[in-house]
DNA sequence: TCAAAAGTGTTAGATTTACACCCATGA
DNA sequence: TCATGGGTGTAAATCTAACACTTTTGA
């Protein structure tokens, strides 16, 4: 091969992808024992080497569809990890994504095919080289971002409850918040519409359920929670 | 070589810097012109190839050390850029990093050597690459900075008037603000101290001159603009 | 003497926070 | 009937934003 830069030593590029997911009130990730080496067998985050024809942000997106089938989901960017010895075996740097899902969008069967299993984010296991920092620092982009952007539609399916919405908002930003005041902010932003719809699996009396409305979000897209 | 991972590609890495600066109340950059194929000529960032003996982050350090000869600059990572073709020579993913510099304490002579310019921010050219996409996100990371940390002191002479401040800030924010509602903010930050010195470059009146007090900052790193 | 930048307080309005009770239902 | 989560309003406190004039001094 050619090249303008022989001189310069190339290096393995992986990336490796933080799957948030939110279910029964907590905050969880999906992680997985490796199955290779080295490091077999530790819990680690799932991830792949990022081919010659593709770009690391198609590497990403291509590792999130091999897991979970799902495509278009929100993705980004926490950045690279290169510390010279974070691979036992070899000189890999790492681009580190972040993804989250609808729990109840992802199919099982694959979860299990994989070998991958939700756990509660501040529950997680010590994980393989860098991959407690690269969470670490995936989480606190989530928290910056939630308050002013409209993510958490991504983490919970497409009809949910107010008291669904604020536990998510507490468990990403870490603090709670009053009932009251939390519904106040919500009434306006007209793009989280009411429905008629009952959700009667949380609680005896049944709660309204409400809706992301991405069209009406787009024409004012103003958010601050 | 003997490696886990033979079956896959390798790439090229490199670091590439957005270097800001602050001076006759505007913000800037220092661009060159590239000194290799391909690309030869065109406007630039300055950059590197990472090292198999060095980390990511070490590489844009050794790279800020060589063009400024400074060290312990501000210095954060913006993102891994990974189009296939974002290189029209090879396959090279870069890493961006931004780095606050005092133009005072730059050594106008390593300028010239490496015949850097200085240019506005709102007057940057076309640059080589995906350069220009990479000093959008790393202004943008910028602006959010600025308001919650203490940032500003990194691109100011360690003494500065409060003028100087707020021009700084409302070049980095993108909007102007009230002088007196900004002094009020800035009178409840006990780690921004007020000297008996006095700058009469700025004004015949002339002004007073303040200072970043690191310790006290540390003690009570609560900081808001 | 005048142009140019430094410096200084107050007030109205907006936003945020704290707080407690009734409702509907299934078990 | 009672335990559980759903739903609602008000008032005090805080924060934010708007606003204009006096001072100093070198040219």
């Amino acid at each position: 091969m050619t090249s303008f830069y022989g001189e310069h030593s190339k290096v393995w590029l992986s990336v490796d992808c933080i799957i948030f997911g939110f279910d029964e009130g907590k905050l969880k990730i999906l992680i997985g024992r490796r199955q290779m080496d080295p490091g077999r067998g530790e819990w680690s985050l799932y991830g792949g080497f990022v081919r010659s024809d593709e770009s690391v942000d198609d590497a990403a997106n291509r590792v999130l569809f091999d897991l979970t089938g799902l495509r278009n989901l929100y993705m980004r960017q926490v950045g690279a990890f290169g510390n010279v010895d974070r691979d036992p075996g070899e000189r890999v740097v790492s681009i580190a994504y972040y993804a989250l899902i609808n729990v109840k969008d992802y199919d099982d069967c694959l979860r299990q095919e994989y070998g991958l299993e939700w756990v509660n984010f501040d529950e997680v296991p010590t994980l393989y080289s860098d991959h407690n920092e690269m969470i670490q620092r995936a989480r606190k982009m989530m928290r910056q971002k939630i308050s002013n952007e409209p993510i958490s539609f991504r983490l919970l399916p497409s009809l949910f409850t107010l008291t669904q919405l604020q536990k998510l908002y507490e468990a990403v930003s870490g603090e709670e918040v009053d009932k009251r005041n939390f519904r106040k902010r919500i009434k306006d932003m007209d793009f989280i519409e009411k429905t008629e719809l009952i959700d009667k699996t949380g609680s005896k009396r049944g709660a309204f359920l409400y809706r992301f409305n991405k069209r009406a979000y787009k024409e004012d897209p103003t958010f601050k929670l």
